[in-house]
DNA sequence: CATACGTGGCC
DNA sequence: TGGCCAAGTAT
């Protein structure tokens, strides 16, 4: 692993911020200001999914709720449907307890440094760094997935950034580093260098205007970094969705409090383990396909009666569109509809 | 500390 | 196509 002289440091945030000012993303919604508010929102929005997905969800839900004020003060249904599609719904679940507590607890005064912010739920290490140093300028390094590429090259360190221990490794090579001056600057400099140049995939180290502080670029072996271990494959799940249908409405099953897409509606869903359960039953020739990151879901659409339990609910096209459904719900709507 | 937790894009 | 990737956190 590299170790920078102070020399070597201030010249490298000078190239940064220098390349930050000229072709950062200044005009992206949340940096418009530094509105702590704003960059919470963002920066939930943000975890594992990327800009281009974000932006139309930020805009829409920045209009609906401009400030902390309004989400405390929001139906959580209202909240679930701005989240629609995005994913990873316990993040909007508690970014709305984290507004509450804000508000109610705080009486709308933020906490201002990174340890203060952690309190918040759905606020880690990564979104409490990332909050007090853009809106606050606490000199604390954001570490995230482009933060452990981008320094895991430049320093050619070669900790797993798959393993949670890394991370203090990260942050502790990364602290001595960050601009005092302009630390929220520097940490989303690096963010956009790791989407832009510093990319996982076909980097442009050649281009990048870091080029000459990337160790691992300039000895050549650069393909070796970040060091990251294989994640496992989906676990493969049948399922038979059943459709019931009593007058104009359709019967869902609201999913548990707990686990996958919690709370969410859904035609109800039963696990099979063979497609010989239904043969001669199913609607389609071919089953609806869904991928989450650790389960893959092959269902199959049955039109059948069905008796009725506590967390189901028929639903008139009015009742559904008003609720937040999952991806994979809509992908049943879609191919039931195109039956007829 | 390893695993659960969504979705869309890319090759 | 299946695997990998993308501004992580909670448990």
């Amino acid at each position: 692993m590299e170790i920078w002289s102070e020399a070597t440091i201030k010249n490298f945030r000078h190239t940064l911020l220098d390349w930050y000012d000229q072709e950062g993303r200044a005009t992206l919604p949340w940096r418009i200001n530094h509105d702590p508010y704003r960059v919470l929102v963002s920066e939930i929005m943000l975890q594992q999914t990327q800009v281009e997905t974000v932006l139309p969800y930020y805009e829409r839900f920045m209009q609906a709720l401009p400030t902390v004020q309004d989400l405390a003060r929001a139906p959580e249904t209202q909240v679930l449907k701005l989240w629609e599609g995005l994913g990873y719904y316990s993040r909007a679940r508690n970014l709305q307890k984290a507004a509450r507590f804000v508000v109610d607890e705080l009486h709308g005064h933020w906490p201002e440094s990174a340890d203060d912010l952690q309190e918040l739920p759905g606020v880690g290490p990564y979104t409490s760094a990332a909050i007090a140093s853009i809106s606050f300028g606490e000199v604390v390094p954001a570490v995230d997935g482009n933060a452990y590429r981008v320094f895991s090259r430049l320093l050619k360190i070669d900790a797993d950034i798959a393993q949670t221990k890394s991370r203090k490794i990260f942050y502790d090579a990364i602290l001595p580093i960050v601009d005092p001056a302009r630390p929220g600057d520097f940490n989303q400099a690096i963010m956009d260098l790791g989407s832009s140049y510093m990319t996982a995939k076909n980097p442009d180290s050649e281009g990048s205007p870091v080029r000459a502080f990337n160790a691992a670029y300039l000895d050549g072996v650069e393909a070796a970094y970040p060091v990251k271990t294989k994640k496992q494959k989906p676990v493969k799940q049948l399922f038979m969705a059943t459709v019931s249908e009593d007058a104009g409405r359709l019967l869902f099953e609201r999913r548990p409090d707990s686990g996958l897409l919690a709370g969410f509606w859904t035609f109800p869903l039963e696990e099979i383990q063979s497609i010989d359960e239904i043969v001669g039953e199913q609607l389609h020739i071919k089953p609806i396909v869904h991928v989450f990151t650790h389960r893959r879901w092959e269902i199959w659409l049955v039109k059948r009666a069905i008796s009725l339990a506590e967390n189901y609910d028929y639903l008139s096209p009015a009742d559904w569109q008003q609720r937040a459904l999952p991806t994979v719900q809509h992908k049943l709507l879609d191919a039931l509809e195109d039956l007829q």
